[in-house]
DNA sequence: AATTTCACG
DNA sequence: ACGTACGTGAAATTA
């Protein structure tokens, strides 16, 4: 529509019409706001409101997912046919597809179990970081405190606008970021947004060294290790091209973190299982969402198996910091969250 | 069959 | 000069 000098192009070379493309171009033109809404209502329409129906099992009047536990390249698992790690809830719309999952009759209840934070926790853990680990012995308020700290002010100063950058912040440096990637979603000029990671590694300095020394033992051995010593080998860390050696690095940093996430988890629900089965509660574990379980709980167990899938959940794999588990019921997915 | 887009953690 | 945040899967579109 010529609405822009330098349209963006697909590696096909097609226009590249992506959400992130079109959000720039709102005010170019009344229609691109239009196109966003019916994505939206087309995606979630066609994923999950049509497509989910057509799953329900004979059998069971249930829908049943296959999860895989050799696909993924950190130790998580996916899951197919349907895809039920991937719910929505970001949106109103989105939300009243997630109400839809309910509990097998009206004597159960969905109870939703899920770790706080956990891959900064792993972080905090594996870098031994002493003022990320202080701030999570503390109890603060993770963003919060990032905020106080890279900002340099008090903990009662922290603005909502610096919270939110310092959430990023965290969730960034996780993957790996580079100040053009914090600028870009923060909107925020790409000096700031180097101002921001630089003051992140002088505040959290064992954290910078921590992810170098990933870079540095993936070079020399070929691969970096999860806690529980699950491997993930990186063939392009020595590649003499920038980009695909940059994705390697960024590997090296992210598949401990992820990695050992998923070695928590996946032992969390071997031991809750049992514990289960060894109290013969008739309630079931049904789904696992990376850092989430949830439960189909008869009601008179639900005291019984909070406390239990707490206490297995919080345990599984201990780190130098305390996990937290975040418990909620329901009588839907969503209400349970 | 490959690519693009977008749903989730 | 160049590209630029990790891990997935499903549906629609393009080749």
């Amino acid at each position: 529509m010529k609405i822009t000098d330098k349209p963006k192009r697909t590696k096909t070379k097609q226009y590249a019409t992506g959400e992130e493309v079109l959000r720039k171009l709102v005010n170019k033109h009344e229609i691109v706001n239009k196109i966003l809404e019916y994505r939206q209502l087309k995606k979630l329409k066609s994923t999950y409101v049509d497509a989910l129906p057509e799953l329900i099992n004979m059998k069971t009047g249930r829908i049943h997912t296959s999860y895989n536990q050799a696909v993924t390249a950190t130790g998580r698992l996916s899951s197919t046919n349907p895809n039920l790690q991937n719910i929505p809830i970001r949106t109103e719309r989105g939300r009243e597809i997630r109400k839809a999952f309910v509990p097998r009759d009206e004597h159960h209840v969905l109870l939703a179990a899920d770790y706080s934070q956990i891959e900064l926790r792993i972080m905090a853990a594996l870098s031994q970081d002493e003022h990320l680990i202080d701030a999570f012995r503390k109890g603060l308020d993770i963003h919060a405190a990032t905020a106080a700290r890279i900002f340099g002010v008090s903990l009662e100063e922290v603005t909502s606008d610096m919270r939110r950058k310092a959430k990023t912040a965290n969730f960034g440096i996780i993957y790996g970021i580079s100040a053009f990637g914090l600028s870009e979603r923060l909107s925020i000029p790409r000096k700031e947004a180097a101002h921001i990671i630089n003051a992140y590694f002088e505040q959290y300095p064992a954290v910078k060294s921590y992810m170098d020394s990933c870079i540095h033992d993936a070079k020399a051995l070929g691969y970096v290790e999860t806690l529980k010593k699950r491997k993930r080998y990186l063939p392009d860390i020595n590649s003499k091209n920038a980009v695909v050696r940059g994705i390697a690095e960024r590997n090296a940093i992210n598949a401990p973190i992820q990695g050992s996430s998923a070695d928590m988890i996946k032992i969390a629900m071997i031991n809750t299982f049992k514990a289960l089965q060894e109290r013969k509660l008739q309630s079931k574990m049904i789904l696992q969402v990376h850092d989430e379980l949830v439960f189909d709980v008869l009601k008179t167990e639900v005291e019984e198996v909070k406390e239990i899938v707490r206490e297995e959940m919080e345990k599984a794999l201990p780190l130098s910091i305390p996990t937290i588990v975040d418990i909620k019921t329901g009588d839907n997915w969503l209400e349970a969250h």
